[in-house]
DNA sequence: TAGATTGTTAATCGATTAACAATC
DNA sequence: TAGATTGTTAATCGATTAACAATC
């Protein structure tokens, strides 16, 4: 372990490394070297290595790493540990999907509580989580500290709220509307995770498959006719 | 334009230049340079010049881009031109937000209906689509031509159907269940959305964060305690 | 001990950016 | 024309991987 610059790729695949590696715990594994698990992930066995390598020695040369080992280590590298505040702002219908089905806690962040401005929902408990008015917003910030906002309101309302959050002390926001929000470098940090982008990316992939086997096919027509002449 | 390879980066960029020239062309701006754009996605002007110039000469010297042009070019190299059909696997709560939530044709998509086991819903119509038999998939596949398979069905259940769609001609999976699904190369293509990374990787930036601050502040009362003996 | 596998450096590879000719 | 900005090459920067000493 030392110094060297910790990649932005690196802290992203950390947190499929534990996806797979209590998966594996699950099934009853418990020791695992880098080249067996790079046959899971589909990432090199040096890069997992040099991932690793970056917040400690938790590997033993000869066997590989002990899982129960390795999963602590990642998630407290990740700060699961310190069971981080959070709050989500819209319960319309993808707040409510990760209100009821997101299991916030296996990830070490505790939900306080939902914000809505729907006055049919509001006072009301959805999944043990009650569903406060936006209008209490602010005064609730000021009385509690919040760490991340899952934001799922609609698009329309995202930036005003997000400035909200960003005032009063909230440190992370979780986008989940769809659209992106900007933020003054150094204030809050923000996840925009923006679905659709994914949904396009596939659409580029399949035409480019498309082309490329229609490449391939024509190659092969034309091997075939010059063999048989 | 020639020949140089595309980066995944470059078309892992494209969907966000798309959405922010949206937002521009409906705030009724015309015309954009690389270095106005820039300072709006936070990605550097030589570099958009550089991802777009794989793809065709876009732009005006002296001017910049044209909006309405680059929207149209990036929608095609996006494949959005081909209105690509999607079917969409569990209609449980992230699968009925994005049903009633997700504009697909905006994206170029049509979905065409949806999947359930729950006979409760199945024959039901949400959101103007129509919920079939989770049983009258393979047969549904058989007959209709599916680009891409919106999955929303428990984990438990994720690479089950994945393989049905996989082995009926499916091109695309965009899987947003709690599970990461791996597939032969060269099979169909997958996104593994896999929300909960996010989270995760927001988590481990808030407590580098607190860190730094932490430690500069250390800094500066240093500085101050050296100022004043 | 022999075999296996880590941790880490140096070498390689690929992505980004600086710079500038072309030209609107 | 002068100023602005693209498109693209060459230079730089950073991330990945090959290789191997260390050692279980």
């Amino acid at each position: 372990m030392n110094k060297r610059k910790i990649s932005e790729n690196t802290i992203r695949r950390l947190p499929r490394y534990l996806h797979h590696l209590s998966e594996l715990a699950a099934s009853g594994k418990k020791c695992i070297s880098s080249l067996e698990l790079s046959q899971i992930l589909g990432i090199s066995p040096p890069q997992i290595r040099y991932d690793l390598g970056h917040f400690g020695e938790f590997g033993r040369k000869g066997y590989g790493y002990y899982i129960p080992t390795i999963r602590k280590e990642i998630s407290r590298i990740l700060g699961m540990r310190y069971g981080y505040k959070a709050i989500l702002l819209g319960c319309g219908n993808i707040g409510r999907a990760l209100l009821c089905n997101f299991d916030f806690s296996n990830y070490g962040f505790s939900l306080l509580c939902g914000f809505d401005t729907n006055p049919e929902i509001v006072g009301t408990v959805l999944n043990g989580v009650e569903i406060k008015s936006m209008d209490d917003l602010e005064s609730y910030l000021a009385e509690n500290h919040v760490d991340i906002a899952v934001l799922c309101v609609p698009r329309t309302a995202a930036r005003a709220v997000a400035d909200i959050l960003a005032e009063n002390g909230v440190e992370g926001i979780w986008n989940l509307t769809d659209t992106y929000i900007a933020v003054p470098q150094g204030s809050v940090i923000v996840e925009n995770v923006h679905l659709s982008d994914g949904l396009l990316w596939l659409g580029y992939n399949i035409k480019e498959k498309a082309y490329e086997d229609e490449k391939r096919k024509l190659r092969l027509a034309r091997q075939r006719t010059e063999v048989s002449e």
